[in-house]
DNA sequence: TCCACTTAAGCAACGCTGTTGCCTAAGTGC
DNA sequence: GCACTTAGGCAACAGCGTTGCTTAAGTGGA
């Protein structure tokens, strides 16, 4: 149901107002980190009078959400009191499946990882098997917490894909997960609400916590392949079929030599090309160079680059980016300059990234909830 | 204030609740149009409850807003009372300033213009005279229903802007316009709202105002120069700066010919190149290869062609660009079509478009409102 | 030491939201 | 003519943030 659309416009009722203004304050909680914030703080950061943030707060710690955290210096009356996210109230489990491997990683409300496994994994085995193994791992990892509540399972996986439905389509070179319901599988083995999505969006996700909200953002992510994430308006944009983030096949060179996609001068072959002949440089200004595209395009305020093959010379790639968006931008006599930085941690971005697809709506970042329970009077708001 | 982000996220409280489901009912109110749309069917749409929508529209036919239209045929019980969208209830004026003209229009709710102006300008003469111009044309509109409320009035103008102050920055051949203030200039004059927009972004509101909410949009026109408008999620995706929608500089051919930019291998270069030397098939593929980066990026939806070069060859564009997107779908193995059209109406549609910055927020449609004022628990949900 | 002042935060009453339960209006069909 | 179906309003209600006021807990000058 309700497929095709991005998302249905819905009306609001009580519990609807209630669970937006709780998941406002829930984001800055997180975004104060363990100094916390005072109710004050809170009422200027989402514009509701004080009288309602202590009614929010108050219900906050009587779900053992928030917490007491001291006292903030008095400038002339009663000091404020500090509140904080209580991180380990709720967890997460993030599951990133790759060509070759398989990690998951218990997360808390904060996002820390605080359990994190690592297996090989086939791929090309018949899915069954490879679901036998993922929902083994979910279930590892929940009994590294044995009494705190295990919010839901988000999961990366590579390629195209129905984020609404969880089903995988046509992944390169692994024929048997075509059409594949890996979200009502995998619900159904662990018991746990499933969000699935492509392994790019996941990490972008991850990284743009570290953005304010509402900031526009993209990961560029280069391994064996050339993949996007994108952030707009603090929201991961997946477009009408969830096929964002398609960049690799973006044509950089109009009858350039041919990619393997069919198409001719496409970013990722001309970039992969370079690599393989040795010529990093090339390859960075060739990225650099689709990177400015996209900032132009989408007034892209911060880059993010990762993946194994920027990792080997994160330097060289970062350069090379820099460089060509800041030619660009001169020449249009922009002024702020658009920040271009790595992603540490390897791979493991896109597991953590995965569990924030289940943390997400918590913090009223996304539209859509992990269970996709239909309430009447929908979900968050459009 | 707020400059730099987004959008603040935003706590609501019941006025806002009220607005943003009023807003839902209007949208799909107007989305019916004349034929109206029943009580039960606006439940359906909103996920509200059938009373709710009751009260809901009560309060709407007490504003004037919506009205009576007759009955449906029975299905075996009470027959279905139709409602309508009263669209002479309010006016909003739309204006659109270009390099040689000045069009304004005056539309009903519907969107529908009612009264129509057009001038020759010179928007090479000193600001103040362009604006005294502008003023003139909004108080002769708003005198043509002198009875009825002028919500507001929406400026479309060339070239790079600030759509949060409504200030102009580095009209490409007007120096004089750099850092002119316009919204708070026509503001005063007028005493009406006035918000600011790229030309693009106006034209591509108008167009997607015939989409279903939530759709995937883009605009791209091709006039002397070449631009885009998107529209993500129903709302037109401005970035950080109100910088997005820079279409005619991506670089499709890497090392190529010289822009006028300074850079090499723009689109909007080797696209006018291509037509300039008469070969409007090869205009029409460079065209048709940017559209497809573009949607298959950010997985749009609908792709609408426009601009006076489009204008004077629609077949052929339109031939030539949907033939690049289903050649790349074609490979992709990706179902469902993009669908490519034309807009008709030569550049009315930007000025239609800029009533519609105006309307938009009656229908919920955008985050900010024409008139900048702040209430405190913020206005549409985030 | 005391007292005026400032700032933070909770209590109680309130207005208003959508919801629920029930009733009436207005059709169809045996 | 009666049973049934469907639409839609009335009244009572739970629950949201807001308002007005009080209490708590500091600072700083007399």
């Amino acid at each position: 149901m309700n497929r095709g659309r991005a998302t249905t416009p819905a009306g609001a009722n009580l519990p609807t107002l209630r669970h937006h203004n709780a998941a406002l304050v829930l984001d800055l909680l997180r975004a104060a980190g363990p100094e916390g914030i005072s109710r004050l703080e809170l009422a200027d950061g989402t514009g509701l009078t004080p009288q309602a943030v202590s009614k929010i707060t108050a219900r906050l710690r009587a779900d053992g959400l928030a917490a007491d955290a001291g006292l903030r210096p008095s400038t002339g009356g009663k000091p404020r009191t500090v509140l904080r996210l209580v991180s380990d109230a709720r967890f997460a489990v993030g599951l990133h499946l790759d060509r070759d491997g398989l990690t998951a990683v218990l997360v808390d409300l904060a996002g820390r990882p605080v359990a994190v496994t690592s297996a090989p994994l086939d791929f090309g085995a018949p899915a069954d098997r490879v679901l036998a193994d993922a929902a083994d791992a979910v279930r590892d990892l929940s009994a590294a917490e044995p009494h705190r509540p295990v919010l839901g399972v988000g999961v990366a996986v590579p390629g195209p894909l129905d984020h609404r439905d969880g089903v995988l389509h046509r992944v390169t070179g692994f024929p048997g997960w075509n059409g594949y319901p890996l979200r009502a599988a995998l619900a159904e083995r662990t018991g746990l609400p499933v969000v699935v999505d492509k392994d790019t969006n996941a990490a972008a996700l991850a990284l743009a916590l570290d953005q304010p909200a509402g900031g526009d953002f993209a990961y560029l992510h280069l391994g064996t392949g050339l993949g996007a994430g994108l952030v707009l308006g603090g929201q991961v944009h997946r477009g009408a079929r969830t096929g964002a983030g398609e960049f690799g096949h973006q044509t950089l060179q109009l009858d350039g030599p041919l990619c393997e996609c069919g198409g001719r001068g496409c970013i990722e072959a001309l970039c992969l090309a370079a690599e393989a002949r040795g010529d990093r440089a090339e390859a960075a200004r060739v990225l650099g160079t689709g990177a400015a595209n996209l900032v132009r395009l989408l007034d892209i305020e911060r880059v993010v680059l990762g993946g194994r093959t920027v990792a080997a010379d994160e330097d060289a790639y970062v350069r090379g980016v820099r460089t060509v968006i800041g030619e660009r931008a001169a020449r249009d006599g922009a002024g702020p300059a658009v920040t271009v930085t790595v992603a540490g941690g390897g791979d493991r971005p896109v597991a953590e990234g995965a569990a924030q697809l289940v943390l997400a709506p918590v913090f009223g970042r996304v539209g859509e909830h992990a269970d996709g329970r239909v309430r009447r009077a929908g979900g968050s708001f459009g």
